[in-house]
Order: C-alpha cells, then structure tokens, then sequence
DNA sequence: CAATTTTTGTGATCTTTTTATCTAATTCGT
DNA sequence: ACGAATTAGATAAAAAGATCACAAAAATTG
C-alpha cells in the first residue's frame, strides 16, 4: 500500500498537480493517456511525468501508455482520497472565516470541522459552510481537548505574524501533524510536523519580481 | 539599479521572505543582524542566505553582519516596493471577492483596482475594500479596455478549472505581464508572460501526504 | 594596538532535480 | 501473425541548488 522507495520531495509536490489532471481526464471519459500529452496539460517535462510514476512502480504499457482510471485510483490512494482528513482552522479572522465558510481548500477528503480563535467574542460566530453545516468556533485556550476530542492532525493557521509561533506550540503541544501555514512567519516545529507554506502575499510579490526582472532571472524558458 | 548577474529561480522565490522578516526586524528597532540568526527565522541555511545576497553583491560587512535598514532599503528596491502595483481580480465568485475585500494579497506596493466576472449580474456588485473604497467589476468582454485604461499589468486568475485556459488567453491578449494563478489548471502563456501557481487544495493534498508518508519522503529533516 | 573573535563571501563539493538518450515492450494496422 | 509505430522505463548526463569549509576582513577585547 504504502511506497517502498524514498519519494523525492519535489515529486511529492507534483501528486495532487497529476491527481487533478487525471480526475479531469476521467471526468471528460477519456481512457488512456501518455506523457508526453500529461506534460503538456501540467508543464512538467514528459521525462519528469515518467520518472515520477515510476517511483510507485510500473503503472504505464509500452506502447499504449496509462490507463487513466487505473492512474487515477492509485494516485487516489497514494493521497488518502478514501480516507477523510478532518481539519481545524485557527485563527478566524477574515481569511479563516472565508476558509471555513467557502471551503477553498475543498475536495472530498478534506473537511474543515472546528475553528479556535483568541478573541473569547468570537465562539459566539455562527459559521456556515456552502453545505449548510455550521462549524463550531471554540476559544483558543479549549485547543488541545477538542482537537483530540474530534481527533483532528491537521491545522490551518491563519493568525497574525506576530502570535503565530506561540499557537503554533500551542498546536504542537495538542499533536497536531500537519500545518497549513497562511501567516507570513516561517514557525518553527519539531521533526515530526509537517509544514507546508502558502503565502499569499509571497506569491504576489515573487510574480511582481519576476515580470520586472524577466531578463535576470536564470531558467526562465 | 538592476542585478547584474543571474539571480536562480530559487533565490527569487525566497526574495520576499527576506523582505517580510528585515520589515520586522526594522520594526522592532533592531539594527543588524547576522546571516545565522537569518537561517533560524526563516529556515533556511546560513549559506543559501549569504549566497542569496551575495548574487547581488556585497551587502554585509565581515565581523559585523548586515545593518538592517540597509538591507531593508536595498530589498525594498529591489522587489519594487517603492512603485504600486495596479492589479486585477478576473472571477469574483467567492474566493475573487474575499480577495478584493479582505485584500489578503496585502502589501503596500499592490493594490487591487478593479474585479472581472463573466455573469453580468456580478456587475452590480459593489465590493467595498477594507479602506472603504468601491472597486469596479466589469464584464469580461471590457478585459482589454479597462486593464489598458488603468495600465493593469498584474491579474489575479479566480475562475473555475473550466474556463481558467479561455479567460488567460484573453488575458494575454489585452497585455497582461503576470498572472497569480488560484485555478486548478496549470495554463498556458507565451514566454514573455510570468505565472505564479498557488492552490489551495494542492498545497493541503501535499501536506496530507507529507503527514502520512513521513518516512517516505527524502530529506524530511 | 596586538590578539582574539566574529562573520562574510566564495571556491569546492555534494545533493537533488531535470532533461536527454537509449532499449525493449506493447500496440496496431494490414 | 508480422513489421512499423508508439511509448514506458531505465540509464546516463546535465543543470540547479544546497552545504561545507575556510581565507580574508572587520570588529571587539584586554
């Protein structure tokens, strides 16, 4: 089930970019698929496409290709698709509230389920989400009982700059593994927690860059 | 004014972390700063940090480090903070609104001027920023003659999967230079043209990943 | 002011990632 | 069923990126 080779970082990076453009594939009801047409749709050269899928194996046929079903439900299982990740956003200030309410981080193993804040006023929010389920807010002090009492790993965090690295070992101490981190402060974790970056202002601000400055930058074929 | 030298892709992507930790260093009065104590905010090497601004010349001083608000200035320069970025959100369904109101792409150099939709009734609607000012959604068929009437380079991409390819083509025809790219899609731009992916749900898909597979992904140190 | 400490900048090296090329398996048309 | 066309998977090479380690420069100390 689970992998027996080391899976390089970046490769990782690229699973859910495949498991998109294979679901879109499956849904059109095409049947089988090569690299070369999978690295035009993702950007990725088509050798990279195929060094990649052959980490998990031999998934592909000589001469036909990938059966796009068969692709899909592995890479489905190789992301837990089967299985529902439930996750706490902390911090519901405005990108929070948006967050919970319009599930953007959405997909059918994904569901947002409890939020904390430090502000005491905010349990009393309402917050529902585009199913109509309304999603507890609980002080930030009730952190560690109801994450383990709904047994969630998984945090978005989404507070100021400034507290983030105290709730941060906040959410260490109550077990969390795994955090989406949306506050421009690079926290620090033990070796066991995973981070993963999603600045939206970086983003901007390395695109501005890189249009001002298309010339100097190295590789940009 | 310009570097010199060929500043790789991966210093550039690492350009605004540098920025937003000295902005909060300059902001807590602290005057200089050595490449260690760099490496342990931002989790970087020391090295990558030191190679990083070595590419733009000899900014620090032996035996000393680096002097703050230099630094600070010099990176303000070189990320164009001191010239405002006019930028445009194309889709204002939930997650274009959110951003146009909340302004979570915040920073003083980048201000989003005006919103697309292709439903004509978004038109209508009023999007008040947190300053309090109204910013215009046009239809999508006014693309090119209101980016150019406000000389908008820079276009936030908010559409669905399905229509995000269509929509960045004629984004590239009305003279669009950069897109940060919220679809899932991963599209299609001539070469003279900068792209900036950030998913949300891919971004959570690799960190479910990272969490299950802890042991089999290279060098989680 | 000489000795010691600090700390940068960078050549050298190592690691990771990407790309190119080759080989052999499989398909497909006839 | 055969031969040409296709295409994955493997191997090799190249490129990009991170890290090591140290000389040189500057600061600090006694």
């Amino acid at each position: 089930m689970t992998a027996d080779t080391q899976i390089p970082r970046a490769t990782a990076q690229r699973l859910p970019i495949y498991y998109y453009y294979l679901s879109s594939l499956h849904e059109a009801g095409i049947k089988r698929i090569n690299s070369t047409e999978i690295s035009e749709a993702i950007k990725f050269d088509a050798a990279t496409v195929r060094r990649d899928f052959s980490y998990f194996g031999a998934l592909g046929k000589r001469g036909f290709g990938y059966d796009v079903s068969a692709l899909l439900d592995f890479f489905s299982k190789v992301l837990s698709q089967d299985k529902l990740n439930k996750v706490a956003v902390v911090g519901t200030g405005n990108l929070g509230q948006a967050l919970m309410k319009y599930n953007f981080v959405h997909s059918s193993n994904i569901q947002i389920v409890m939020g904390f804040d430090v502000d005491p006023k905010k349990k009393e929010l309402k917050i529902d989400n585009e199913k109509g389920e309304t999603i507890p807010v609980y002080s930030i002090g009730d952190l560690k009982s109801e994450l383990n009492k709904e047994n969630v790993t998984i945090a978005i965090l989404t507070v100021p700059g400034k507290s983030a690295q105290e709730v941060t070992d906040q959410l260490v101490d109550a077990g969390i593994k795994g955090i989406l981190n949306f506050s421009p402060i690079r926290i620090t974790v033990p070796n066991s927690v995973r981070v993963q970056n999603v600045d939206l202002t970086t983003g901007m601000q390395t695109l501005i860059y890189f249009v001002d400055n298309f010339e100097n930058i190295k590789s940009a074929k």
